[in-house]
DNA sequence: TTACATTACGAAACCGGTTTCGTAAATAAA
DNA sequence: TTTATTTACGAAACCGGTTTCGTAATGTAA
């Protein structure tokens, strides 16, 4: 903890620390040749204001917080790029909080941003989020929140995702005019939102290309690696198995690809493969993955621009910004014929 | 903002502010009804305090920085994973800074850290970093830094790393023991120190094997993944091209194995690939990809268990912690004869 | 009964800035 | 020369907590 402040300064040219504070900052009210002493001396004694004191005063923090279900992924590092990108331009401070698909420590982590602590909020939910009460909360204490790929659809506030309903259908789509009849959507939630919207899609594709609804074309994977991992198998082992798989999240459709090998399932000879992913590595897969791949750099800086307008701008109603950026179907060896 | 703070509390209880503070901390001069009293009220208030306030008063912050060159990358985004689970436990908040590999941005951040905003500092330098300055500043203002992963070997305080010499010699003793004798070095930086190892450990390999040194064996990528790939290609597209290559980074050997895949080069029948990296798709790339694996969530962790030993305890000497996590060379198709 | 200790609370200082407001001195206008 | 205005600065309040210290009321020991 730095030892000096303001008052040290003031001290040592013998003003007052008012004088300083409006000098440092440029005030209107100070001589040029004071500024210019106090500059000088800030500069030499590696002054820098303690920001806790100024965002007291001033009712600000210059900060953001950024609630995300977990990090280790490409989507969300990559919206983390893109929010950082706008908050840097800014001047803005940015924290990380994962929830860990947790509700509780998501409701832990919104109720220590509630007080000042941060100007803003973007927040993809966790999947266990049904109850708005933390985020009603936060937007009756007056902090903006954004809502970023994951949204909890009941809270009127703005939202950046992708159209997830559209890209559930055209996947599906895809792999019907590959000639796939068995298709299995395995998706890692029964409740969020995007889950939900692809999973829509791919079931009216489905109805569309007259295959009859059959029970057990969509599963639901857990958090937990090795678990999916199992169920995968288990109905790739099946007698009656798909012969494609959609993926929600590039982490099931890694379990896909290692869990045919094992089974030494040729794909896409045997088993055709599309996920929903941001992977860097997507084309250089064994083989080559076809992909919904999320503007995930373009979300997270999306998101932030409008935050940051409702934080500037007091009268921006941000109920209103609904902003959906398309995805863009990649096609790749795992869905060749 | 939320409006209530701790006089609405205590005016609405008839009841002075330290009364409130004492009482909402436990404080054993306060009796059980009035703590009783308080806490009801706080609660249905939905009262949290300003942690600035806090912060003034008791110059903790409760809070960190983490300062990295970038985010969307496997290492970095699994160290955050591990940081954040210290942080998680100890109750404190993480700020997360992007240098984006410029001293300049590394710069001004730890400019911006040195004033209370935080408690301590982890951070992975720059490639351009050279300059102790910044951080010397830092350290004495009395906040603790301890580095991970990336170190500037000048500074005297705490780091964390992982035993690259080691793992650069035995990479390319694989190499050279799999029939290889034009190894090709990629590495992203000739001064960061992590690299300097890996590459003096490649060295000496190749010298321990008899093998002369030849200029070329090491080339330097930059940060961009285009001009990137261009080198790369070239290099493989030569006459006397290399036999392996080994990749100081997985940014790196995913620009190889779509060169090498560009070129119609078989990996691992004519070109062997090696690289340092956390890709969670090492093992189902085309073909899967032997890796140099760095323990990036312990790194995380044990670099940020480190930092709060220096944050809670005074006169712990962090100059003296060099901790040094191996990392684990897991073969695969990638180098197989 | 007196002296001392404990309990429970409030007033005020404090953390380090920012902002408001008052004012002396210098300058401009009348 | 007098009055009005501008310039340049300082004193003090303020942001919202925490902490110190003083004290009245009650309890306990001598």
């Amino acid at each position: 903890m730095s030892t000096i402040n303001i008052q040290i300064l003031a001290d040592t040219l013998n003003i007052s620390k008012s004088t300083v504070s409006k000098a440092l900052r440029d005030s209107h009210e100070i001589s040029k040749e004071t500024k210019k002493k106090v500059k000088e001396l800030a500069a030499k004694m590696n002054y820098s204001p303690n920001p806790y004191a100024s965002s007291l005063r001033k009712k600000k923090s210059r900060t953001i917080a950024v609630v995300m279900p977990e990090i280790a992924d490409s989507f969300f590092s990559l919206a983390i790029n893109g929010i950082q990108s706008v908050a840097e331009k800014k001047g803005y401070h940015v924290l990380i909080y994962l929830s860990h698909e947790k509700y509780t420590n998501e409701k832990k982590i919104l109720g220590e941003v509630r007080n000042g602590r941060v100007d803003g909020i973007l927040i993809s939910i966790s999947k266990e989020t049904k109850n708005e009460e933390p985020i009603d909360k936060i937007l009756a204490a007056g902090v903006p929140v954004v809502f970023f790929d994951r949204e909890l659809e009941s809270v009127h506030t703005a939202s950046v995702t992708t159209n997830d309903y559209e890209c559930g259908y055209v996947a599906a789509k895809l792999l019907l005019q590959k000639g796939c009849r068995r298709l299995l959507f395995i998706s890692h939630s029964a409740s969020l939102p995007i889950c939900k919207k692809r999973e829509a899609g791919f079931r009216m594709a489905l109805l569309d290309a007259g295959c009859p609804e059959k029970k057990g074309q969509v599963i639901y994977g857990t958090d937990n690696e090795k678990s999916n991992y199992q169920l995968i198998k288990k109905s790739l082992a099946a007698k009656q198995r798909p012969d494609a798989i959609l993926a929600s999240v590039e982490k099931i459709a890694i379990q896909v690809y290692i869990a045919a090998q094992e089974l030494g399932l040729k794909i896409p000879e045997e088993l055709k493969v599309l996920a929903f992913s941001n992977l860097e590595t997507a084309p250089i897969l064994n083989p080559s993955l076809t992909t919904v791949t999320q503007p995930a750099f373009e979300i997270g800086k999306s998101a932030a621009t409008i935050l940051f307008k409702g934080i500037e701008k007091k009268h921006f109603r941000l109920e209103n910004e609904r902003v959906i950026i398309p995805s863009v179907l990649i096609e790749r060896r795992s869905t060749s014929i």
